[in-house]
DNA sequence: GCCGCGCTTTGATCTGCATCAAATCGGGCG
DNA sequence: CGCCCGATTTGATGCAGATCAAAGCGCGGC
């Protein structure tokens, strides 16, 4: 297996540099589920592991493809979505350095992600991985973890997509990506908004507009400022949890 | 009765009960986080866990509660599901014989859960039971499985919640209703739809009257038809998956 | 068997967000 | 630097489902 290089060292079926090995300079490993691993484990993760990068915009998987490989994020973003057959889409979830991609016990994907970014991911077979977390037991119990955490946060997600108004639902927006900012070691404030509004729009059930409108609302309030390169000033970060009304 | 054909331990110092014990007759086992365990993991299973009854409408746990207990649904219906300050509130799942109650990570529950009908659920310590993952790691498997199943199913629902109409709403819901029941063993057509329609309403983002009113038209186009005691046949199975869109 | 009360159904009206439409922005590229 | 094109914002109108209101109904209790 070649990892694909530059073009100009192209034809060498060489591996990776010779680097100590990538899983021992990770930057995020303490988000992962390569946490709780001794240097031993983490050795024999590394060895499982390839990286690949995408572009934005480059699909990763798409939902109904056999599910052969999981994925932790190393840098950037990632959307995963469901689609209906006329086109309307869900945005289930964004995903940032640090999260695992890929958690599904089927023999397919439940849904197809994205690159919202230019993002770096850490990609293992499954079938691999399955053995790992046999040999570590603390990989599976962190992957236990894990699970629980995005379970918990898919229903905080039904809430809002049953319950809440469009302003509510774009407050609640913005406290989960600077809780996850910080969370990450990112900037939480202002925050960096890397997805397109039709994207949020999707994640929220909104439409583009009223994405538009509700932030334009938002400012006018003068709850949030609207920064360069989609950043986004938390302004009255109160003011915005009581709107949202969690976190 | 003793199941046959089963090693029993000569060595094994504490009497058996002369009741064989309670999961040994467990009817739901093969859907539950017990299925992969073998006699003697069964037995330790059955030390720490006790048999809970609720009337309907009881309350188990409340959100935010120290989350101390996990269960087992072994008879009845449960539904979980979040407030919001106002009383606003969003039905996350609902539970039937076989599945496992009280999955998240953390220190508190996610969420409340309540009886929908008579119900038994086998209660454990989460400290026991996490003992217990330790001890038999098929077990911790399994609940892995269970947490990605729950998980793909949750996806499932953002996608109803963002972007169904209210009639697409009620078709998926009949038919996941339909589907849950038949891998229960319980009768899928006609289907017992035990839960209020404001819980359905709840759990579907939508009103009480908006829930009524897709019923009515779904019978009105000879779609489905409510029988008594909450029983409804689903007459166009067809026509419902095709409105649904899923399944 | 009858009563009463909560649940469900049906009806009338209202509204938040969608839809349709069009300007404006902004950033990549020659 | 200026052009171009998709993304965003803003505006006008429509509609699915919410809200408000009032009958039906069905089930448990007596």
């Amino acid at each position: 297996m070649v990892v694909s290089g530059e073009k100009v060292t192209a034809a060498t079926p060489r591996e990776e540099p010779a680097i100590p090995h990538a899983c021992a300079v990770c930057g995020v490993r303490s988000l992962t589920v390569c946490a709780p691993l001794d240097n031993e484990a983490l050795t024999a993760v590394d060895h499982i592991a390839t990286r690949r990068s995408f572009e934005s915009g480059d699909g990763i998987f798409d939902e109904g493809e056999p599910a052969r490989h999981v994925f932790n994020v190393t840098e950037g973003a990632v959307k995963i979505f469901k689609l209906l057959a006329d086109g309307r889409r869900q945005v289930t979830g964004f995903l940032f350095a640090g999260d695992f991609l890929g958690l599904a016990s089927d023999e397919a994907y439940a849904y197809s992600a994205e690159a919202v970014t230019r993002t770096k991911l850490c990609r293992f077979q499954r079938r691999e991985l399955d053995e790992m977390l046999q040999r570590y037991p603390q990989m599976e119990r962190r992957l236990l973890d894990i699970a629980g955490n995005e379970l918990a946060q898919a229903q905080e997600q039904m809430l809002l997509l049953g319950r809440k108004t469009a302003k509510e639902r774009i407050a609640s927006f913005l406290l989960l990506l600077s809780r996850r900012a910080k969370q990450g070691g990112r900037q939480e404030n202002p925050v960096t908004v890397p997805m397109s509004r039709n994207d949020i729009a999707d994640y929220l059930g909104l439409t583009t507009e009223t994405v538009s409108r509700t932030f334009t609302k938002l400012k006018t309030e003068g709850l949030i400022e609207l920064l360069r390169e989609g950043k986004v000033r938390l302004a009255d970060r109160e003011a915005l949890s009581e709107i949202a009304e969690t976190y």
